[in-house]
RNA sequence: GCCCCCGUAGUUCAACGGAUAGAACGGACCCGUCCUAAGGGUUUGAUGUCAGUUCAAUUCUGGCCGGGGGCACCA
């Protein structure tokens, strides 16, 4: 619709010698605007020494000889905009369209034969999965999702530091745990082997601090060359209970990857790249081997590739773990999801990459995210470090709990955690992903307005109405050509449900586009109020309303958009709750 | 000191250079025999500051003020 548009426009102002002007016809926000509008006026008036306003008036009569059959009427509005209305049926027309479409509504073609791989989550075994984590993600799921409703094909891939400085400290206070022996560790749950690992972290790295600097670089290098089977055996240990409870966590989470990639697999390729090119893009400085990345770029700094002990740092292992990529999946594009606060070691490391290989490297994509941040004294830890994932989870479980056993519903466990980790990734995902975020633990246990158990809510009503009717006998209205027949009072209330829901497919677009998951959570509050609205003020299973089919269609593509987006967000529906 | 990100209602967040800056919470008021009121309706209230570019600036550019992050052997 919008092409023809432009090509109608197009044509009209060729016919007055114009041609290379740029404007640009949308999709309007506010529906008395119509629904697509062009700027063509404003931008071509300076040209043709004339008023805006004039000017679209002449372009409107110039144009209604020949529009889209769609078109019921066009109007120039405001400072010279020109607002095209379409026709009644259009939009009953996408009701039954969602419909047939399903679970495929909203989904293109749009990047099909794309290869994509998202690296995203990224924990650190022997260190706990904290909320940090859990927003890596929650972002890097969504996006992977993204990419596939676009018809992408996505490969994700998490990249775990099984070795560095963290995991010597982790051996140190495993080590001087004096419990160790007597503790039956492999008999304990995934999580409290994990708390285990955590606390022994919290220890070596008090130590670390505190005068055991050159013991635990000593485990360090132990780690890297394998040489002490004592400290081999608690590695091995660590890392197989961390990577179990890991994988626990992807499970309650939604993700499933691909590819794993691990820092120990990095360390070796990593210090023949960088020796490779020693001398030409990486300089030996005071015993270290360095990247000097301001020579390339001014905005940039020196790092650290080699440490003076010989040992690759994080920098070094991710030139391999770049390589490594490409090789197990050549994707077009490669998407990697971290924290903020590494955007000037990533620069870094992109840019040393770049030198080293042009192409490959300018496939990289790297999306940064803020921190999760809680208000201070509102939730502790009980390792008194960072907050866990399974910490956050819990406490909002609890909130859950008494809210439920107030409005005296029940609620198991699986309805349990599939709201209380729709409450977390909703509030990580409605906002921009670059900035902060203050996670209220009493605003999103309120569970009221802005919020993922009002999304999950709304579409566990429109699922329990379908019930309903399923049981009263009152059917759809979807005729035997697949179109639903169209009756109800009202007429412009449905119009601007039936609106929002034909908007689906632009704003995936748009947050694809972008990597921008917050269009697709603002919309779908925007269809639940819209529906809420709807189901307020309707009745909508009544075996003696004419009208009955068609609310029960409109139902069904509410039900539909909503499951399609909270999919793209992460977020299970529940079958009630 | 240098680099990056961010300043929008009392609060937490939206807004592809466009029309009347959109929600939610909070405040005030209203809706209970009816499909789940974890709901709905009405109302209150905001672009840090000074310039510039543009027909049009929350959006782009620059200065100032304020907040966060990063800047060599951690990741």
């Amino acid at each position: 619709m919008k092409e023809k548009l432009k090509k109608n426009i197009t044509e009209a102002l060729e016919k007055w010698g114009v041609s290379d002007v740029s404007f640009s016809v949308e999709a309007t926000n506010d529906e008395t605007h119509g629904e697509y509008a062009t700027n063509v006026a404003m931008v071509s008036a300076k040209i043709l020494k004339t008023n805006p306003k004039a000017l679209a008036s002449e372009l409107v009569s110039e144009l209604s000889e020949n529009l889209p059959k769609e078109i019921e009427k066009v109007e120039v509005a405001g400072p010279g905009f020109i607002n095209f209305f379409l026709k009644r049926e259009y939009f009953s027309d996408t009701v039954s369209h969602i419909l047939k479409e399903g679970e495929h509504y909203g989904r293109s073609v749009a990047l099909k034969g794309q290869k994509v791989m998202v690296e995203y989550t990224d924990p650190n075994p022997f260190k706990e999965f904290h909320i940090g984590h859990l927003m890596s993600n929650t972002i890097g799921e969504s996006i992977a999702r993204l990419y596939e409703v676009q018809g992408a094909e996505v490969k994700r891939a998490c990249y775990q530091g099984d070795v560095g400085l963290h995991v010597a400290k982790a051996i140190w206070g495993m080590q001087s745990v004096p419990e160790r022996d007597e503790n039956p560790l492999n008999s304990l749950s995934p999580e409290a082997q994990a708390q285990y690992l955590g606390h022994a972290y919290q220890l070596g790295s008090a130590a670390y601090e505190g005068g055991e600097k050159d013991a635990i670089e000593e485990i360090n290098r132990k780690v890297y060359d394998r040489s002490d089977s004592e400290i081999n055996k608690l590695y091995d240990w660590g890392r197989k209970v961390s990577l179990a409870y890991f994988d626990g966590q992807y499970k309650k989470l939604g993700t499933k990857f691909d590819f794993n990639f691990f820092e120990s697999e990095m360390a070796k390729p990593g210090l023949e790249i960088v020796r490779k090119f020693l001398g030409r893009l990486f300089q030996e400085s005071d015993g270290a081997i360095v990247f000097h990345a301001e020579k390339h770029n001014p905005k940039l700094h020196t790092r650290v590739y080699i440490t003076s002990q010989g040992l690759p740092t994080y920098e070094a292992k991710e030139l391999a773990l770049h390589v490594a990529k490409a090789r197990k999946y050549p994707a077009d594009a490669s998407i990697v999801i971290t924290a903020n606060e590494q955007d000037g070691v990533f620069a870094v490391g992109l840019e040393a990459f770049r030198q080293i290989d042009k192409e490959h490297a300018s496939r990289v994509k790297h999306v940064s995210h803020g921190m999760l941040r809680l208000p201070t004294g509102k939730m502790s830890s009980r390792t008194g470090g960072v907050i866990t994932a399974d910490e956050l989870i819990f406490s909002i479980v609890s909130k859950l709990k008494e809210k439920f056993s107030e409005s005296e519903r029940k609620a198991d466990e699986v309805t349990l955690e599939s709201v209380s980790i729709g409450a977390i990734k909703y509030s990580i995902l409605r906002q921009s992903i670059g900035s902060d975020i203050i996670f209220d633990l009493e605003k999103s246990v309120s569970l009221e307005g802005d919020s993922g158990p009002y999304l999950q809510y709304a579409a566990v009503r429109a699922h329990s109405i379908l019930e309903k009717a399923k049981a009263e006998g009152v059917r759809g209205s979807l005729t035997s050509t697949g179109n639903v027949e169209v009756r109800l009072p009202h007429e412009w209330q449905t119009r601007s449900f039936e609106r929002l829901l034909s908007h689906f497919p632009e704003v995936v677009e748009r947050a694809g586009a972008e990597f921008a998951p917050q269009y697709i959570s603002t919309y779908l509050i925007e269809i639940a109020a819209s529906f809420n609205n709807f189901y307020a003020q309707e009745k909508i299973v009544d075996k003696d309303d004419p009208h009955s089919p068609y609310k029960l269609a409109l139902t069904k593509a509410f039900r539909t958009v909503m499951e399609n987006g909270l999919w793209i967000l992460g977020i299970k529906v529940p079958e009630r709750m």
